[in-house]
Parts: C-alpha cells; structure tokens; sequence
DNA sequence: GCCAACGTTGGC
DNA sequence: GCCAACGTTGGC
C-alpha cells in the first residue's frame, strides 16, 4: 500500500466535482514523464490526498482511493481534447492514466500554509522548491501526520 | 497580474 | 550534447 497527492485546480476539476459523479473517474490529461511514472507505479487499493492548487487557498481537502491500475489515456488521441497528443497515434501506450474513487471530504481542509508550518513536513515534495509535479509520492509518516492535522483518527 | 522555477523543444 | 527560447505551473 502507498500514498499519492493528486493535485488539480479546483476551477477546473475539485474533489467535489469528484464525489458529485457517483463512481471512479479516470485521472487523465497528464503530461509529464515523472508524473506518468508515478501513476504507473499505483496500486489498486493505494490512497491519496486531494490537492487544491491555483486557488485562494491551497490545501489538502480530502482523500481518494486508486481503483483501476494505469492504463492508457484516451484523451491524447482525442484532437478535441486539450491535452491531444499527436505523438500517442504511433504510441497508444505513451500516456497513461488510473482511475480514482472519492473517499472522504476533510471537514477542515489541511491549507499549504499549516503544511508549511509544521516541521516534521519540512522534507514533502510537495513543499519542495518550484514543485510542479501534479502527481507526487507521499511516505507513509507525511500521510498520517496530515491526516492528523485534518483531525482525522 | 507578476514572477520564479521548471520541463520541453529545436537549432546547431 | 549543449543551451537558449518558450510555454506552463502555481504561490502570492
């Protein structure tokens, strides 16, 4: 079992954009080697943060739980989609996508601010300088530390 | 809107 | 393989 943070604007899609579909949603549109990587390396049954960037306030709202192992993303082949990749029509497989399930909405959310605040969180890639990746690894001590400070048992 | 940081591209 | 230019991200 391993722990993500999903990133994502809330403008453009939010956790409760997520819960207000019903089931799983395929993670899709990312384009970045690293972070397909990462999405690769997920487990069916593995959890992860819900990450709101680009907002008034950054912050951690909640959880969702990995339920499809990666597979390729169909929206690069889509020429009406925004993230179309012309180069995935000779390689189906060059983007990759897993589908997540809303688990929990935190009561109150864990802001960028109190993540940066708290010591024992000085080393997440996600505080890391000129960070930008939108999936990132979280260790196991970062996820329970956070669940703490979002008052979850 | 600003700007620093980063990944990618493409000329050479 | 180098590196400048560019587009994007994301906090503020």
């Amino acid at each position: 079992m391993a722990y993500w943070l999903f990133k994502s604007e809330p403008s453009s899609f939010s956790l409760e954009d997520l819960r207000a579909r019903g089931g799983p949603e395929p993670w899709s549109g990312v384009r970045n080697y690293q972070a397909r990587n990462f999405m690769r390396a997920m487990r069916v049954g593995d959890l992860g943060f819900f990450y709101h960037s680009s907002c008034a306030t950054p912050a951690v709202v909640g959880e969702v739980e990995v339920v499809r192992a990666y597979y390729p993303d169909a929206t690069a082949l889509d020429p009406g989609d925004h993230h179309y990749d012309p180069r995935a029509l000779a390689h189906p497989e060059l983007w990759s996508m897993v589908d997540v399930a809303f688990r929990s909405r935190y009561p109150t959310p864990v802001s960028l601010s109190r993540l940066k605040d708290c010591p024992p969180l000085s080393g997440m890639r996600l505080l890391a300088r000129g960070n930008r990746l939108s999936i990132l690894p979280v260790t196991e001590e970062e996820w329970r530390i956070i669940r703490g400070l979002a008052g979850i048992a």
